[in-house]
DNA sequence: TTGTATGCGTTATCAC
DNA sequence: GTGATAACGCATACAA
C-alpha cells in the first residue's frame, strides 16, 4: 500500500503556504527585541542575550538588570528567531487521533504536565483517523521542527514511512497506545494488552461464562492482535472452546458493536460472556441486552477496556481493564527526556516499555471479588 | 487581585529557555534548503520562494520543475525562518482549562477541522485551570508568535491584562465558554447560558416540580451568573418561590455535589426538582438519590447542562441542556478568520457572539416530551 | 565578564 | 519573470 506516493509532496508543501498568493500587508507593531534592551542599559546583544538564558559568564548584577528591564520593556524572547538560530524550538509536538477519547485526554494531560517541568511546551494535533491527515500533521511538525514527536496511529496506519523524514533529521520520534508493527526506528510505549487480553477473559471464565465471545478491533492493529491472544490465551488454559461465530474483528464503533449483538443473539446458540476492546462497544452491548430482556450479568456477563468513565455510571456498572493513562504518558515523557539526552551523544537508542494494566470489577461479571 | 505581580515576568521569560544554562551540543543532520533547490535547478533562492509560494509572477514551467525537485530532495520549508521574516505563524493557539471535558473536546475538534481548511495549524494548551499556568501560557504562544489565541479561561479568570501584550500586538484573541466581564478588548463567542437556565427550570416546572433547586457554579462566572439569570427568571415568571437553602453556588465536582444533596435532603423540606449546571453535577445528584431511595423522577427531577454522553447512558437517562460545541467552534472560526481579515485593513473589531441551546429531554424529568 | 561579527532559512525590495 | 541583496531576532565563535 504505497498510500506515501498518492499524496504528492508537492502538496504537502503548499498546504504550509496558503493556496493562494497573498501579499502580507498586516502591519505589527514594532516588538521589543534584544537590542532595545541592550540600548536602554548600554550593553551590546550579545550580553543580553546570554543574561537571558542563564549564561554562567555574565555578572550576577547585570543579569537582574537585563531582567528588570526585560520585565519594563514587557519582552518576549521570540522564539522563531531563538529556535531558527539554535536549532532547537523546545517543543514537542503530539499527534493523536482524538483528543475526546478518555483514554487519550487522560495522557495528554499527564504528557504536558510532565513536559512542562522539564521546560518543554506541548503541540498537541489530532489526526480525526485520517491517515492523510496524520501525514500531513506529520510534516506540518516537521516543518515547525518539532524538538521530539509523540504518536498515537490511525487504525489505517500500517506504513510509518511519513515518520521516516524525522527520525532521518534526528527528531525522536515515540509510539503510544496503537504501534506500528515492524518499524524499529522508534522508541514504543504500551499497555500490557496481552495481559489486559487475559485477566478480562479470566474474569469472565472465573465467574462462570463457558460461552465467550471476544468483540475486538482490527487485528491490523498490534493493540487488538494483543488482547485476542490473550483472549485466547485464557480460553485454552481454561479448556474452553472457540466458537468462531463469536469472534468480530472490526472497528469499535456502537453501529458495529449493535450489529455484532444482533448476529450473535439472533439463534439459539448464545454466548453467557462478552470480552470487548474499548468500553463504547461494552456499553452499546450492555444496552443490546438491556434491549433484549437479557439479563447483565445474570444471563450474560460483560467486560470492556479502558476504564471510560460511562463504564461505572452505567446499570449495572461495567468490568473493564485499567491502562493507567498517567503512567503511560509519564513514561513517555521519561523516554523521550532520555532520548533528548542520549540523542545529544549521538545516540539514539529505542525501545519498548510495556505499562501493566489491571483489571476493575463491577457489577456486570456479578458480585464483586 | 493583583495576581500578575506576584508571577514575576523574569520568571517567564527564563521558563522559555531552561532553567540551568546548556551548551546545545546536539549535531542534527543538515536540512535541505530553498537553496539547494536553487543550486539543482540553477535558479535563484529568490525564484524558488517564489514557486514555493504560487507567487503569480513566476512561469508555470518553473513552478513544476521547483516543486518536483522540492519533492525529491525532500523538502519542508523551515516554518521559523518563514515566520520569522513574514511576520506569520500561520498558526493559532488555544487555551483551555482540560481537553477531557467533553464540551471543550468536541469544540477543539470542530475548531481544527475548520481551521485546515483555512490552511492554519492549531496549538492546544491545557491551562488545567490554574490561572498561573495560563498567563504562562499566554507567554509561551506569544513567543511562539501565534497569529490569533482562541480562550476559554479559567475559573480564576478575573483579570485578563495578561492577554493585552497579544492585543496591543495586533494579535487577535477570541474567547469562549468562560468569558470575562468588562473585558471588551476581545471577541467573544459563547453559548445562550441566560435561555439555558431557562429553558431548563422551565422542564422542571412544567414536569411539576414546585420545589426547584438550583446547583450552580461560582458566580463570578459568566456562564453561571447567566445561567442561574435564567433559573430565576423561570421561577419569576411561573410565580415560584425559591429557596435560598437551595441555591449552591459552587465549583461543579462531585464531591461539591454530594455534599450540597445531602444538605439539601437532610431535612424533612426537601426540593422536588434540581437543576444542575454540569453533568457531572446531575450524575452526582442522581447517584445520591438513587443510594438514598429517593425516586428519580417520580419524587425527584434533574436536568444537568452540556449534553454529556454519559447523561443517556445513566438509569435513568438525564436530561440536560445541548451547547452544540460543533457550531460553537466552527463560529469561533468564523469570527477569526473574519478579525485576521479586517485585521489586516487594521480594523479590529470586537463583538459577542451568541450560540442557541436546546433542552434534550430524558427519563430524569418524567415521561418524554 | 563583555563586545564584535556572523549566520540560521526565508521572504521582500529592488533592480534588471 | 527572474536575480541580487538585505533583513527578520537571536545565539554563538572568537576576540578583547
Amino acid at each position: 500500500m504505497k498510500k506515501i506516493a498518492s499524496l504528492p509532496l508537492v502538496y504537502l508543501i503548499q498546504k504550509n503556504s496558503k493556496q493562494e498568493y497573498s501579499i502580507n500587508n498586516v502591519k505589527k507593531p514594532q516588538q521589543n527585541t534584544i537590542l532595545d534592551i541592550a540600548e536602554a542599559l548600554k550593553l551590546s546583544p550579545a550580553t543580553i542575550s546570554r543574561a537571558l538564558n542563564n549564561h554562567p559568564y555574565v555578572k550576577e548584577k547585570t543579569k537582574k538588570d537585563v531582567f528588570e528591564m526585560a520585565a519594563k520593556l514587557g519582552y518576549r524572547r521570540n522564539q522563531m528567531a531563538s529556535g531558527l538560530r539554535s536549532n532547537k524550538t523546545n517543543t514537542i509536538g503530539l499527534i493523536v487521533p482524538r483528543i475526546s477519547m478518555f483514554f487519550h485526554a487522560e495522557v495528554i494531560t499527564a504528557i504536558q504536565n510532565s513536559l512542562h517541568s522539564y521546560g518543554y511546551n506541548l503541540i498537541i494535533c489530532q489526526s480525526n483517523d485520517s491517515l492523510d491527515l496524520e501525514m500531513e500533521l506529520a510534516d506540518t511538525l516537521f516543518s515547525s521542527r518539532v524538538d521530539a514527536l509523540i504518536v498515537a496511529c490511525t487504525l489505517q496506519t500500517l506504513d510509518c514511512s511519513h515518520f521516516d523524514k524525522l527520525i532521518e533529521n534526528g527528531t525522536p520520534v515515540i509510539f503510544y497506545d496503537r504501534v506500528p508493527t515492524g518499524y524499529d526506528k522508534a522508541s514504543i510505549v504500551k499497555g500490557d494488552d496481552f495481559n489486559g487480553g487475559y485477566i478480562a477473559t479470566k474474569k469472565l471464565i472465573e465467574a462462570g461464562c463457558k460461552k465467550i465471545a471476544h468483540v475486538s478491533g482490527p487485528l491490523t492493529s498490534n493493540l487488538y492482535l494483543d488482547r485476542h491472544a490473550g483472549f485466547l490465551k485464557a480460553m485454552e488454559a481454561h479448556k474452553l472452546a472457540i466458537n468462531p461465530d463469536w469472534l468480530f474483528h472490526q472497528e469499535l464503533t456502537t453501529g458495529n458493536a449493535e450489529r455484532a449483538m444482533r448476529q450473535m443473539f439472533d439463534g439459539d446458540d448464545r454466548p453467557d460472556g462478552i470480552f470487548t476492546d474499548n468500553d463504547t462497544t461494552a456499553i452499546a452491548a450492555l444496552e443490546f441486552a438491556k434491549a433484549q430482556q437479557i439479563h447483565v450479568p445474570g444471563q450474560l456477563k460483560i467486560v470492556g477496556y479502558s476504564n471510560d468513565p460511562r463504564t461505572s455510571i452505567s446499570s449495572p456498572s461495567i468490568t473493564s481493564v485499567e491502562q493507567f493513562p498517567d503512567a503511560v504518558g509519564k513514561k513517555i515523557v521519561n523516554v523521550l527526556i532520555d532520548l533528548l539526552k542520549n540523542n545529544a551523544e549521538n545516540l539514539v537508542k529505542t525501545g519498548v516499555f510495556t505499562i501493566p494494566v489491571e483489571l476493575i470489577s463491577r457489577a456486570s461479571t456479578g458480585v464483586n471479588k
